[in-house]
Parts: structure tokens; sequence; C-alpha cells
DNA sequence: GACTGTGAAGCCATTCACAGCT
DNA sequence: AGCTGTGAATGGCTTCACAGTC
């Protein structure tokens, strides 16, 4: 297969414009231009046509995107067309705040166990998802064909499960733990980091930055 | 002032930084030197040097830097020498795992409360953090001096709670709602979407793109 | 007239490579 | 000899501007 180098703030991009397309579908908008996406998600216009360009010939010139054919086209090149199966490690706050996290399931992700150490918590259900013990990842993994992982637990224990996530064939890691973790090049990893984030912010306030949106 | 145009991966990158030399300082290290930063955070040498170059001379050419002291130069940096409060909009479980996330207490941020609209949840305590009613929130802000507001409700409401914080004067918000919200450019905005990010895994997988870490 | 698709230009961040200290 | 600080080179993403199409 082609398809090279696509910017990944390009692909974070088609996330949004899919979101976005989606309530238009649902408000039974038939048409739309790259300038009216623009203006909906907060970037340029020509942006937006750059992007979806990267993929192929979408529109018509002088009428713009047909709005159910786009979405399509996006959730396709997403790979959100076929529901994905995850697995969350760390029962804690923030692991079951993620579980029952809507936004997830209407993407088509569906969290189909949890793992912790606490022997309090492995067996129980959070609401109807069941949290195992960890020796049991490796089973469910292979079982439910299960190709994401996200890690929700201490600091400290980031990169040990993070090695056992690949120990057990995981493609692709989203990690929540204020670590710095390593992975084989194989293996996708991402880092959302919540205090960062943060820290972003007061950087920005104390140095006065103009924002630029 | 000065202090001009310093990416954004710059400072995201300072904030890691310093969670690193923070480590090493508990470890009892004394001196690093820009690869072994570049190592343990897995990003190249130049790019710490160069990062850090922006702020000041912070090392010694043939030893490296003092690990103390370029933390505390980072931690002023970033605004975190100061304790900063912060509310958190939404005490649904993602608010509340926010609330109890100890990665923000650790770095200096102290959420002073949290604010919902179900009746059920108000004037409850959640683990020492009162859950006020929407109407507190612009006495409080005031009362505590915040300057930081966290989105954690549904995306259907984001905008206005986003509105609401901008007319109590709030200088920066985080958002965790999965919309895109529009905000005075005076007003500091990040967006923490967290099924973007998973979105950008299953792109990837399916695409099969080389890592590049 | 309106809007897409795209080469070219512009801008910004990362990497290189080396001069300058210790 | 070792390591920082930095100008210059590179690479990548975004914006511009316009030709092409409906």
């Amino acid at each position: 297969m082609k398809m090279f180098k696509i910017p990944e703030a390009t692909v974070s991009r088609l996330s949004v414009y899919s979101r976005f397309l989606s309530k238009l579908d649902k408000k039974g908008i038939i048409t739309i231009s790259s300038g009216e996406i623009a203006e909906g998600v907060g970037v340029g216009a020509a942006q937006v046509r750059k992007d979806l360009a990267y993929f192929g010939e979408f529109g018509t010139r002088g009428v713009g995107y047909n709005v159910k054919d786009l979405h399509q086209h996006i959730l396709k090149i997403l790979g959100l067309t076929t529901s994905w199966p995850v697995v969350v490690i760390g029962a804690g706050n923030l692991g079951t705040a993620l579980c029952l996290y809507d936004g997830f399931r209407e993407r088509g992700f569906n969290i189909v166990a949890m793992f912790d150490v606490d022997p309090l918590k492995i067996d129980k259900e959070i609401e109807g998802i069941t949290v195992y013990s960890m020796e049991k990842l490796g089973d469910i993994i292979k079982e439910k064909e299960v190709k994401m992982g996200v890690i929700a637990v201490p600091a400290e224990y980031a990169q040990q499960i993070a090695d056992l996530l690949v120990k057990n064939n995981i493609c692709a890691i989203l990690n929540f733990a204020p670590a710095v973790i390593k992975v084989p090049e194989e293996v996708q990893l991402r880092n959302v980091d919540l205090s960062v984030n943060l820290e972003i912010l007061t950087f920005n306030i104390v140095n006065n930055v103009k924002n630029l949106y």
C-alpha cells in the first residue's frame, strides 16, 4: 500500500472534522464547503482542503462536499468503520472514568475489560465491565482480539504495564500515566499527560503569551 | 517584557524535563548532561540544549547541568514556584477523577472546588472537595483567586460553561469535552480530546505507520 | 460566482556541526 | 576530553494564490 507521510496534525484534525460532520449529518445538512468546516472547527479553509486532499478528491468544485459521503470517507480513513475492543489497565479513578467515558463508545471503542492488582477490585464489575487480575491480561487480549490498551496506573508502574502489554502483542498504547515509557518501534504509543497540559497553560499565563486561535 | 516565540513543543518538553529532574534530585544526583536528559525523556540531546537555551545559559561547558539548579529554573519558567488554585466544572466520572488525580497536586495544582448542575451532587463533598451549584462559580473564582478552570461536562454544554468561565475572568481553560469551543483570544485554551488520541492510534494501526521514537 | 485541488512560498521546529568553555 | 551554546541547514506543516471545474 501507498499512503505516505500524513502529518499527525492532519490525522487529529480529521478526527475533529469527523465529529463535526456527524453533527451536521444528524441535522440533515447535505452539503458543506471547506470554509464552513473550517469555521466550525476553528482552522483555516485551505488547511481543511489540504488535509482532505491527502486522501483523494472528495469534493465538487463550485459546490463543496457531500456531508454523508465525506463523513464515511473520513471514518474509513481513521479505521472507524469497525468497532475496536480496548482494555484499560488500572481500575482507579482515572481508569474507571475512562471506562465510562461516553466519547469512546460513541466513536466505536468498546472497553472489553479492566485490569488491576487490588484484590478488592478484582472480579468486581464496574457498570458492566469486569475488573480482572493482571494474570488474565494475555488471555483476554487473545480471546477478544484486543489491539489497543489504555494505561491508567501510577507512574512508577507504567513501564512494566507497557512491557506486559507489548509481550501480549498489543498494537497500540494510550498512556495516561505521567511517565516516559519505552516500547518497541512497531508498537504505537501516545501519551496524554494531564499535568503537562495544565503546565503549558501556567506557562502561557505567566508569560502572557498571546493566544493564536 | 521579552521572552519571544517559544515553541509550544518546547514548553511541553520542559514540563517533562522538570519531572525527570525531580526524580534525579530525589535520587541525590548532582549533575547531568543534555545527553542523559535526552536519553531519559526520549528526545535528542541537541533538542534539550536548544530548549533550555531559549531561557538562558544554565549549564557549564565540559560538565553539564546542576540538577537542583536547572530544576528550579524550569519550575520558575513554567510558573510552578507558586501553587495554582483550579476549579473543575462537571462532577461526573471524569471530573471526579481529575479532582483526585495525584499528578495535579504533585505539580502544585490545587483543586479548590467542583461545580455541577445535578442537585444530587451539589453541596456534597468528594474527598474533601465540595461540589457547588453553578451559581456559586463567580464568587468562588473571585474569593480563591482562581485563574484556571477545567471543563469536564458533556460536549453539548462545553461552550456555555466556557462562556461562563470567561465572564468570570478566568485566564485559562483546559477542556476535556469532545467539542470545539471558542473563547476570546486573551483567554488561554487547551483541549485534551480523549477520543482523538485513540483515533490517531487506530489510524496508525490501520495504515501501519512506522513509529518514529 | 462559488468552491475545490494544488504547486509554490512562507514559516516554524528540529537536527547538524562546530566553536567556545572548563 | 567533555559538554554546552548556537548559527546554519534541513525538514515539515501551514498558508497563499490561482487554475480548474461545476
